[in-house]
DNA sequence: CGATTTCGTTTTTTT
DNA sequence: AACGAAATCG
């Protein structure tokens, strides 16, 4: 133990050796917290604590893993085993399993995700009859999920004057009934939804003391990474917990907070030593994971946010480059840029693809820096997104393992019993719905009792649904023996689902049968693992757990040497020697939608630290001056956050001419452009006012005014346009691609003049002149 | 009842 | 652009 304290600084030391009581530690961004939490849980056992009664709750399944790993190593494998570590989720669906009895859930309740609490929520709007364009079931669902996560059940909703006022004025007085239907479906379902693992966990240890009393004696111990994005739900789970012993620690960093948007509560870091007394406090404030200049240009930015915490980020380690900022022409332009870079400084460096990563804020951004990348040949993967488990025919297929496992699970149900095709139809469904619905019953209940029971349902469909009934009790059989995999493989080949998979040979019926084959792989994987495993029970129940709280990252396989790309979001925690942040454009980070509050932006503003502050050596902030969104060519500003950061740690270098280092690879986004028609008489480079601007300011105005100061900006930039003053309102012009328009309007001047262009046949266009190769015909 | 086509919506982030 | 839901037809 002691070779391992001696690797630790003082600041990470105290800590770290503290046993008992409450403690917060603040922890800057690449200051070795996850070292600090790791030793601190080998010297609790050091110290005698029983491995048992520790919990270590982190924020993704991949962080608890690695943690155990690398405490196995220190105290071995088998007293690391015992201890407790997971997401809340996972580790509260793990004792719902055992306790959930308590509130009338059986063991093996289905955990519902995203889609299908969406799916069901469709289906009550519609029973309902309310009109769907008014209640959107995705703002349904988000509105539940917040009612959930700040513990206000269906009870408590309907003892709230003012929230029913709230949803009222908002035009959706239903809100509370469709709430209260969806508790109840769920309920009947033996289902529980992500919300549901932490709510009912609240619930069960409100509602009873004994339990509460097993589990508080039992965690003695307790731990909570990345404690500024927990939400209201899980603050109480940990207080409840911690409420007796008091040896509470919580690490976190308020300047790291992301998940507002989910229900984290920042005030939960902010206020811990409210909540507690004698809590100790600790500063872990030296970053060792990145050169002066990206810290340096980290903290420039977080400084303009008003809402947090005392902390001096800094680092012993080299200068290193300053941060690149590249501005590009459009999106595929700065695909082609990042591509482009990676291959030369991975040549230049002797480095690998994995040293390189590729944050953007939304999903859809991955598309053009995919595109670039494949035409390079660079190994890359993507995370998150639509995650495997998310696929139509993964879920096809886990809705036939769900159903055995739990026939009430009506989600599960209403996906499958018609698919392969059974001749059963929407009418009959919904007539069993109905008749469900009446007589209080699931729908499984109904099939069952098909015969007796008073349903509007012709004889021929009754013999379809008895031989579905029929089907899935076999499996159910089956299951009591055969092992996760024997089973999967059985229901995949026997049910008819491989058959339908099989049945287009387009590409992407390949691809599907391959995942199939991959899910099945998996099925194998866990199977032969967790026989391994000597007290693990290898089955179904576990298997279906596991992948309804699986995010992509824990699917990593760990030995691919690819870059990574993902969300920031995604990113937390994570870090890479070479980072490029892309899209910093105002209106997508920050984010259109985040731009109304202070709050709002000040989380867009941490997310973007928490971008930065993922590089070690390099950094790299790019942007582009149109891209294609919603499927249209939109211009965009460059973002704020560039010019908050200060001056000194940053580096243009948007070169004189775009890269363009093979035009046969750059099959431009305009299909029309001449790579060496593209000309600046100089180098263009973006100037940015550094002028501290208040963040006062940003939220007062409006982003039309915001607008307008960045187009000062860029129009400070000299006029270099080839182009200017060749075009005139009302000139015909031809067009490679989009062929013959009239030119409605010009505006903007210099390197900006833009056409709005009515294109006979691809409707109106704007075109930035520079860039669009014109013929004036007219 | 099922297949095909059209239409409309979507993009903020996720356990 | 891309996907899913609804409408339409067989």
């Amino acid at each position: 133990m002691e070779k391992y304290l001696s690797q630790l600084n003082d600041a990470q030391l105290e800590p770290t050796i503290q046993v008992d009581g409450p403690m917060i530690i603040i922890a800057g961004a690449g200051s070795g917290k996850t070292r600090v939490l790791t030793y601190r849980i080998a010297y609790l056992m050091h110290k005698g604590v029983d491995s048992f009664s520790i919990l270590a709750l982190t924020f993704t399944n991949k962080a608890a893993r690695e943690m155990k790993e690398r405490i196995a190593q220190i105290v071995g494998e088998s007293e690391a085993k015992n201890l407790w570590m997971g997401t809340f989720h996972s580790v509260f669906a793990r004792i719902l399993r055992v306790e959930g009895h308590h509130l009338g859930f059986p063991s093996n309740f289905t955990i519902y995700d995203t889609q299908d609490s969406q799916k069901l929520l469709g289906s009550i709007i519609k029973e309902m009859n309310l009109d769907k364009d008014l209640y959107k079931t995705k703002q349904v669902y988000s509105r539940i999920s917040s009612y959930k996560n700040s513990l206000i059940t269906v009870k408590a909703y309907f003892n709230n004057p003012e929230l029913m006022e709230a949803d009222a004025m908002a035009r959706r007085p239903q809100m509370g009934n469709i709430y209260k239907a969806y508790v109840d479906r769920c309920f009947k379902a033996g289902a529980m939804d992500f919300d549901d693992l932490l709510l009912r966990t609240n619930e069960l240890l409100t509602r009873f003391p004994t339990v509460l009393a097993k589990y508080q004696d039992k965690f003695r111990y307790i731990l909570v990474d990345e404690y500024q994005d927990t939400n209201h739900s899980q603050y109480l789970i940990v207080r409840a917990l911690a409420d007796r012993f008091q040896n509470i620690c919580v690490v976190g960093d308020d300047a790291q907070s992301i998940y507002a948007f989910r229900g984290a509560n920042i005030n939960n870091i902010l206020n811990f030593q409210r909540d507690y007394d004698n809590v100790k406090l600790y500063r872990l404030e030296q970053n060792y994971r990145s050169t002066k200049n990206i810290v340096g240009a980290a903290n420039s930015v977080i400084d303009h946010n008003q809402t947090k915490l005392d902390k001096v980020v800094w680092t012993a380690n080299e200068e290193g480059p300053k941060v690149k900022v590249h501005r590009s022409l459009t999106d595929g332009d700065e695909g082609r840029y990042v591509a482009s870079t990676i291959w030369e400084t991975k040549m230049n460096q002797q480095l690998n693809n994995s040293d390189f990563a590729i944050l953007y804020r939304t999903n859809a951004q991955s598309r053009a820096m995919e595109d670039a990348l494949r035409k390079r040949n660079i190994p890359y993967r993507i995370y998150g997104g639509l995650s495997f488990y998310q696929r139509k025919e993964i879920k096809d297929v886990l809705s036939y393992l769900r159903l055995i496992l739990n026939p009430s699970d009506e989600e599960a149900l209403k996906r499958i019993i018609n698919y392969p095709g059974r001749g059963i139809g929407q009418t009959t469904i919904d007539r069993l719905v109905v008749a469900a619905n009446g007589l209080g019953k699931t729908i499984w209940e109904i099939l069952k009792e098909i015969d007796t029971v008073q349903v509007n349902i012709n004889n021929g469909t009754k013999n379809k649904l008895r031989d579905f009934v029929t089907l899935i009790e076999s499996y159910q059989v089956m299951n009591q023996t055969a092992t996760a995999f024997e089973l999967a493989e059985h229901v995949v080949k026997s049910s008819g689902l491989m058959r339908e998979f099989n049945k287009d040979g387009t590409p992407e019926g390949v691809t599907r049968l391959e995942n199939v084959e991959e899910l099945l792989n998996g099925v194998k994987d866990f199977v032969e693992g967790q026989q391994e495993l000597a007290d693990a029970k290898g089955d179904l129940a576990e298997f279906l757990e596991d992948v309804a709280l699986a995010t992509d990252l824990d699917n990593e396989k760990g030995d691919d040497d690819v870059v990574a790309l993902m969300t920031i979001h995604l990113a937390k925690g994570l870090e890479f020697n070479n980072v490029f942040v892309v899209g910093l454009e105002e209106d997508l980070f920050p984010s259109a939608m985040s731009m109304n509050t202070r709050s709002e932006l000040e989380e867009e503003r941490r997310l973007f630290y928490v971008a930065l502050t993922r590089a070690e050596k390099q950094a790299y902030l790019t942007y582009a001056l149109s891209r294609y969104r919603w499927g249209k060519l939109v211009d965009s500003d460059p973002s704020r956050f560039i010019e908050e950061i200060d001056d000194q740690f940053i580096e243009n270098i948007t070169p004189p001419e775009e890269r363009r280092i093979n035009p046969m690879l750059s099959a431009d986004i305009f299909g029309d452009v001449e790579p060496n028609k593209i000309r600046f008489k100089k180098p263009v480079q973006p100037k940015f006012k550094k002028k501290d601007k208040a963040p006062e300011k940003f939220v007062a105005s409006t982003p039309k005014n915001l607008k307008k100061v960045d187009a000062l900006g860029k129009n400070d930039v000299p006029n270099t346009n080839l182009f200017d003053g060749n075009l005139a309102v009302g000139n015909i012009v031809s067009h490679m691609r989009f062929g013959k328009g009239e030119v409605l309007k010009i505006e903007g001047k210099g390197t900006d003049t833009k056409a709005e262009i009515k294109f006979e046949v691809a409707g109106v266009k704007k075109l930035l002149l520079r860039f669009a190769k014109l013929d004036v015909i007219g």
